[in-house]
RNA sequence: ACCCCGGUAGCUCAGUUGGACAGAGCAGCGGAUUUCUACUCCGCCGGUCGCAGGUUCGAAUCCUGCCCGGGGUGCCA
């Protein structure tokens, strides 16, 4: 099923086809989109003032043309020419109605599968063994489970896949530090909490202590040269970070179907690093081994160091190899912040000279920062997710049982717990990922204006509406009556509803999980006017089913929208 | 020094890839309820789109230069 602006599009461009059978058309966009203001119609084209200069006539004339067609696209009811060679288009409330009548009996809402079966990698998250998730983590976390649930609602074969730091010079230290200054009873109560304090007592040690680092240095080596002792205690802190990542990731209801670290690509790296050799593309360099990306300004990048150690990018090849292997995707998405940029690229550029040719995407946010600056652990600033996740669905339990002191404890806190967590989601989604984020508690939780419980509000009143419809109306045939668009505020509405699909296909195809909660949230704010000025079970009957379905439609629509960002739907708050 | 982002209302941010007089939320001010959940709705106030040029029918959007902020730039990830 084509979305509405696809349907429109295609009219369009086959009018201007038509009309001008030997200009040439493919440079041109001629797409129809929803009109910027009201007052100009439903949807405009705005193709005749481009191709003006191709065809040598004035833009108003090529809209007329067009125009005048003999055949127009039976949703469109008037055409108007404006300003310079707007061609606004008005649909007819009678298609717009059947329209809708037809998203209403389609269980996907008219979301075309655009994917279409095809295989996506995506990593995200990623959080480090042994420390715990802070705020730093919560954006790839949400970013990449947004296009995780866009990914697979379009049609998409996904394999999210959750790439640990399990690997890597800090576990020197780390190990280090659990033979020499672990408090066991601390471990037990709290392991990742301990080993954090270790690290960061074991870290500031290798500073001012030589043969504390020479101590750590060794560690590292026998763990990579896989003694058996020193496995024993990464497995302990590997089984640790699990356990207590696994609890964030339920309260956010996140999900993988792959938890791999890099250490699962170990053994690929030799051979690797030895093909990159033997092909010419890496080269050895002040004693390392580095493939020279100068030509395309991507400088060098190392793939093996001085000391024979493997760094992050060679496994991040050595990743792409056995993803292609094991899953032959046609994308490989990564979501991470912006800093590794450099990185991705480099390490893109690299898989294209080994002949790789999956799409490989660095989808990229911006940072968190506080008031005072970047979260770090050296300054203590950081925020602990856990504390974070609290923390919101203290605030929101507040705000539900001063709302509904009737409702039993239980039912508070669970509404609580999806309003709470859905607001800290929607403050962080309803952002385009790539602008860096002030955090702010006040922001974080927001409960009202352009938030998670604005839209969940709006549709609890709808749930709400139906069980009172069911209620006063018990032989009402909501099937029997055809859904007719009156007033204003009503067509407004189904005219938001039937861009739902456009919104959806958008967000998933420019990774932006935030144009699917601006729709959202432009379609709530639509809805409420509705709700407020228009009556419906007051209203006559036929008008009132029309009215109830209508209602129907748009809870069906922020159900399954907010659910692929990620946030639940509570009936009632 | 170079590279990548960003700079839009008092604050936080959108702006469908070049379209109509620049839009929301919050904050502020003023209204609305014997009614389907007022966590709502209606209205008002508020902008030299960092600055200066350029491209064109048309620029917040593209190009050049400059200013400010963030990030990155060979052995951390």
């Amino acid at each position: 099923m084509k979305t509405l602006e696809q349907d429109l599009s295609a009219w369009a461009k086959e009018r201007f086809s038509a009309a001008f059978p030997d200009a040439n058309l493919d440079e041109v966009p001629l797409d129809v989109v929803p009109t910027a203001e009201e007052r100009f119609g439903d949807y405009q084209c705005n193709a005749a003032m481009g191709l003006a200069r191709a065809l040598k006539r004035a833009p108003r004339q090529i809209a007329e043309t067009v125009a005048a067609t003999q055949d127009p696209h039976p949703a469109i009811a008037g055409m108007e020419i404006a300003g310079p060679g707007f061609l606004n288009l008005t649909l007819s409330n009678k298609w717009l109605a059947g329209r809708l009548q037809a998203l209403e009996e389609d269980s996907r809402l008219g979301v075309p599968a655009e994917g279409d079966g095809r295989t996506v990698v995506l990593d995200y998250s990623g959080p480090n063994v042994a420390k715990q998730m802070h705020v730093g983590h919560i954006r790839s976390t949400l970013i990449g489970n947004a296009l995780d649930r866009l990914h697979r609602f379009m049609g998409f074969r996904v394999l999210s896949d959750n790439h640990i730091g399990d690997w890597g010079t800090q576990f020197g230290l780390l190990i280090q530090g659990y033979r020499h200054l672990l408090d066991d009873a601390a471990f037990d109560a709290d392991p990742v909490e301990e080993l954090e304090r270790i690290y960061v007592e074991s870290q500031q040690r290798s500073e001012q202590d030589p043969d504390w680092l020479e101590q750590a240095r060794r560690e590292l080596v026998k763990l990579q040269k896989g003694d058996e002792e020193s496995l024993r205690i990464w497995r302990r802190f590997m089984e640790a970070s699990r356990t207590e990542n696994e609890k964030i990731y339920q309260r956010l209801g996140v999900s993988f179907d792959l938890q791999r670290g890099e250490s699962f690509y170990n053994d690929r790296l030799p051979a690797l690093v030895e093909r990159l050799v033997r092909q010419g593309i890496a080269e050895e360099s002040e004693g390392a081994l580095v493939v020279n990306l100068e030509e395309e300004g991507l400088g060098v990048c190392i793939v093996r160091k001085r000391d024979g150690g493997f760094n992050y990018a060679t496994t991040d090849l050595a990743t792409i190899e056995s993803r292609i292997e094991e899953f032959q995707p046609d994308e490989i998405v990564y979501v991470t912040d912006e800093r590794q940029q450099l990185h991705f690229r480099q390490v893109f550029a690299v898989a294209r000279r080994l002949g790789i040719r999956v799409g490989l995407v660095h989808i990229w946010f911006g940072p968190m920062r506080s008031a005072e600056g970047t979260f770090s652990t050296r300054k203590g600033n950081v925020i602990k997710l856990h504390r974070l996740l609290d923390e919101a669905e203290r605030r929101a339990l507040a705000m539900v049982q001063e709302a509904s002191p009737q409702m039993p404890a239980d039912q508070q806190k669970e509404v609580a717990r999806a309003l709470g967590i859905g607001a800290l989601k929607y403050a962080d989604l309803c952002q385009n990922p790539q602008s860096g984020v002030n955090f702010t508690w006040q922001k974080a939780l927001a409960l009202d204006g352009n938030s998670a419980p604005y839209l969940q509000y709006a549709y609890a009143r709808i749930a709400s509406v139906q069980d009172k419809y069911r209620e006063r109306f018990p032989d009402g045939d909501l099937a029997a009556h055809p859904i007719v668009l009156g007033e204003p505020a009503e067509r407004r509405l189904a005219l938001r509803l039937l861009r739902f699909p456009d919104a959806v296909s958008r967000a998933c195809r420019q990774n932006k999980p935030s144009i699917l909660a601006d729709y959202l949230f432009d379609l709530a704010q639509v809805y409420s006017s509705f709700y407020q000025n228009v009556p419906f079970l007051q209203a006559e009957e036929g008008c009132r089913e029309s009215r109830v379905r209508i209602c129907g439609v748009t809870a069906r629509v922020l159900r399954q929208g907010l659910d692929l960002i990620g946030i639940e739907t509570p009936s009632r708050i």
